[in-house]
DNA sequence: CAGCAGGGGGCGG
DNA sequence: CGCCCCCTGCTGA
């Protein structure tokens, strides 16, 4: 004040900044990742995810491209919204029974405030009046050590939605179900509409209190390592053209699934905590090495390494192809036929059915979206 | 039989 | 090296 300094507050600020963002987040502007749940696209913006999860600010981190798309696969969309709104709003609203399944997702996605350990108590309450102890509180501490928790279940691992029989050997029946059965289908507002039931509420609200960080993330873990692929590079080619449409499926960043002698997924026994398996620390740094990975390598050391597909086993031969096979994992397809419905994720591909079933010539026309 | 997906070759920057 | 195209084996209907 010496200098005549004056501080200008903005009073509404808070408010207003979260009505901005509510606004973009529903026209999807400036979003620059998606996030992909059982086949549903969740336009994201990566300040607001990486403020929210240390585990997405790393999957940014290491995730060179602009738009990436992190695939996760065993997490339901319904909780993907929930915790959208979460993030995005502070606060959510959901129904008592799908709080255990919430509360996984957002342990196994460390969202903080529900996953990260705080000092506080979370002020998790809900509409009624009781915390409802069927599942852990939501913020709960986790270590690496488990053990407290029963890890169990279903982890809500993220791996890859889109089912494909490249699925490794112990493929693994991953809870998804399938989009059809879930009503929910753009990415934000369904969750209002789910969620209305009166009675079994349950209202999750973020605390303001910054998680301490507890290097929990960053421990030796190295889980996340890898979760990024690389693949940055132009898996899109073919796709990539809305802003909020990554151009990049493929860059996945889970680690997958399967891979698991053993075990339905990776880090099934290892709880959450092992919830990224290294497993993919394909061409993530080397920094990152599994070595406390439980078992995960097992299912990596056979495969090239350089082309390795962080969200199965699947070794590939160069980045295009890699690339290419990623695709599968996503399910994207861009190419549609013109004669029909059908669509694939190669041209050539199409080219082979616009050839066989509809008697086009060769190089006919068809389209990409 | 149709579609998917891995492997590999050719071509251009 | 990356992209495109094609071949081919596998799988499910």
């Amino acid at each position: 004040m010496e200098d005549g300094l004056l501080s200008l507050k903005w009073n509404n600020h808070k408010i207003t900044f979260f009505e901005i963002l509510r606004v973009l987040r529903e026209k999807a502007n400036y979003t620059d990742a998606t996030i992909a749940v059982e086949g549903k696209f969740y336009p994201v913006h990566k300040l607001v995810m990486s403020t929210c999860s240390e585990y997405f600010s790393e999957i940014f981190e290491r995730t060179p491209c602009k738009s990436p798309v992190i695939v996760l696969k065993d997490v339901r969309s319904q909780d993907m919204d929930a915790l959208l709104d979460y993030m995005y709003l502070g606060e959510v609203n959901v129904n008592q029974n799908d709080l255990a399944s919430l509360l996984k997702t957002a342990e196994c996605l460390r969202i903080k405030g529900l996953a990260v350990p705080d000092e506080d108590p979370t002020k998790f309450r809900k509409g009624q009046s009781d915390d409802r102890r069927e599942s852990p509180p939501p913020k709960r501490r986790r270590h690496e050590d488990s053990s407290s928790q029963p890890l169990s279940q279903r982890p809500v691992s993220p791996t890859i939605s889109a089912s494909s029989k490249t699925t490794p050997p112990s493929r693994t029946p991953p809870l998804q179900h399938q989009t059809s059965s879930l009503p929910v289908s753009q990415s934000q507002d369904s969750v209002h509409d789910s969620i209305v039931d009166p009675p079994p509420m349950v209202k999750v609200e973020m605390e303001e209190a910054d998680d301490p960080d507890d290097g929990y993330s960053r421990r030796d873990n190295s889980y996340d390592g890898g979760s990024v692929n690389e693949g940055d590079g132009d898996f899109g080619t073919e796709l990539s053209k809305s802003e909020h449409d990554p151009d990049n499926y493929g860059s996945g960043s889970f680690p997958g699934p399967s891979i698991q002698p053993g075990g339905d997924l990776p880090w099934d026994e290892g709880d959450s905590s092992s919830f990224p398996p290294e497993g993919f620390s394909g061409d993530l740094p080397a920094g990152q090495q599994p070595q406390g990975a439980e078992g995960l390598e097992l299912g990596w050391l056979g495969g090239n390494e350089a082309f390795r597909c962080h969200l199965c086993t699947v070794s590939c031969g160069s980045s295009t192809q890699l690339q290419r096979h990623v695709m599968t994992h996503t399910g994207e397809k861009p190419f549609s036929c013109h004669y029909c419905s059908h669509r694939t994720a190669r041209k050539y591909n199409l080219k082979i059915h616009l050839r066989d079933v509809h008697g086009v010539p060769i190089d006919r026309r068809f389209a990409r979206y």
